[in-house]
DNA sequence: CTCCATAATTCCGGAAATGAGATTTTTTCC
DNA sequence: GGAAAAAATCTCATTTCCGGAATTATGGAG
């Protein structure tokens, strides 16, 4: 039995997907449904009741996963244990405003509890400017969002500046285009019926995908704003269409009155500066890693 | 994190040496010497600081023994909890006399804890008689010393009728012959100054291992009791050398005042019938599994 | 002090497991 | 009934893992 299995049945047993499941844990889904089949071979027990597309969990499968997270929760803890000296002092964490909104909540208030002695000093700011603050030592490590591939030719820069970069994928987030209420389905910029896109500001990675698709079959201007809640504000009012990942408009008030549209999926890069990891970020990183498969993914059908 | 790493880490932590931690678990030394590189780099701490040839632990490695245990336990626990129906009946379990003395107390102990439902019958007999009994469905499983690989032709019928069984190695035991206290220590058979080897039944693997090995240079006779007890009592009075495991010795009254040779290394086998799995069997089956590397090996040094 | 036996590590080749894509099958939604 | 989507299956390249041989290091005996 092997930790990253677990990691694995976890995701597949939320997400009741195995392909959710698989861009979730970083992998592709005919690995997710081998690796579920041999958990399942092992422990001689069947998890999952294959209902057509559905991943509902047996009877078994449910004792499986209270003793799964107990695994997951007992090993982090061991991790943590063995560090020769207890992570103190500070740490500087850069972070996009939707992952502080969305994921670092439970992980922060985790880490806390864990290293109460380190104090975690927070900065919002878009992921150029993040990467940029890493380079040149004024935060220790940052959550950003790197460009898909197709798109890396562009900014030249910030590529070479993440080569001198330690870079892990610890989310992946499902970027959308939100729509007014009464707008008609997309297939395309093309299809938009708004003034503007809203987003955040020039060097926000989520932005200039955004930009990019638009760019393809329309010219919309791009209308700067300093939220998620004045994005969607905008968007309320029928003149704009936000952009933002899933993430963060499931923590939204308005759940049901938006259309949206798939721009892709962006993985969430946690980025360092190379050979110079003091404890507390160690015990950071390990903290997310461990959240992997497991953060509450809301309401995604 | 794999388990695997963690139940060779156990063993290492018990015996302070990657060799005997390499037997106990079944593996080769350099396996179990990569293995424990492989946990230190990942959890970036040095659990065992080499003083020449022995491993202790450092304080790090103190503390993550501590969760290994539970992790151990708790995958137990988490295989047994899944079983779909609980194990109930009776389960009929055949075992040599010297696995019965030092290895079964612990298990059934566990075993009893964890499924009291399972009436188990409890047989004690030699390997041969165990494997044929094992075929005629007189038992359900057995526990049983195979012969090494260089002795396997002498007896076909033995052989042949493995063959139609599973197998699994789940103890290693260290064959040795027990010398009066006085005795002078020897190479061969040639050096034995007793008028007869003590062992148990014809049918005992162990007794057929120590006659190979005397007939290469002796001529002696072999000298047949009911039991180690008796055994040792015939070697105490200075006329005979006895055969018995160490695990078995280590549980005697006379720790220090006999001689020993060692004989080689022995697997104990966990035998049943291809396809005849009752529940109870795998719960046994896990229960013994799970206690190889974490048994008391008594004062080895 | 040197040789020898023992233990750990390193090195290397074959075997097994893993993961990514392509393909197939099944299900659900039009 | 057909199209779309999701899971399973298959294949292949890659990685990892294991066992054995060679190497290094240590402690003990002469």
């Amino acid at each position: 039995m092997d930790l990253s299995s677990i990691e694995i049945f976890l995701a597949v047993a939320r997400d009741r997907s195995v392909t959710k499941a698989a861009k979730a844990v970083g992998r592709v889904p005919s690995n997710v449904t081998t690796r579920i089949q041999q958990l399942e071979e092992d422990l001689n027990v069947s998890l999952f009741s294959r209902d057509g597309k559905k991943m509902t969990l047996t009877r078994e499968g449910e004792t499986f996963l209270a003793y799964a997270d107990r695994l997951m929760a007992l090993a982090l803890e061991a991790r943590q244990a063995v560090r020769p000296l207890a992570p103190s002092g500070t740490l500087r964490v850069g972070t996009m405003e939707s992952t502080a909104a969305s994921r670092l909540p439970a992980a922060l208030t985790q880490f806390n509890r864990m290293w109460p002695d380190v104090s975690l000093h927070l900065t919002m700011g878009a992921s150029r400017d993040l990467a940029r603050a890493v380079v040149g030592d004024a935060l220790d490590c940052a959550l950003i969002a790197r460009p898909p591939k197709a798109m890396r030719g562009e900014d030249a820069d910030f590529e070479a500046g993440l080569k001198a970069l330690d870079m892990e994928p610890v989310f992946v987030e499902e970027l959308l285009i939100v729509l007014p209420s009464g707008h008609p389905a997309i297939k395309s910029a093309a299809d938009l019926r708004v003034g503007s896109i809203a987003a955040l500001e020039p060097g926000c990675t989520y932005r200039r995908i955004a930009e990019n698709w638009a760019r393809k079959s329309s010219a919309l201007p791009t209308s700067e704003l300093g939220s998620y809640h004045a994005i969607l504000a905008s968007v309320a009012t029928g003149k704009a269409a936000g952009v933002m990942p899933r993430s963060v408009l499931d923590l939204m008030p308005w759940p049901t009155s938006v259309q949206t549209h798939q721009l892709g999926l962006v993985e969430t890069l946690l980025i360092s500066r190379k050979n110079d990891h003091p404890s507390a970020f160690n015990a950071f990183h390990e903290v997310l890693s461990a959240r992997k498969g497991r953060d509450i993914r809301l309401a995604t059908n």
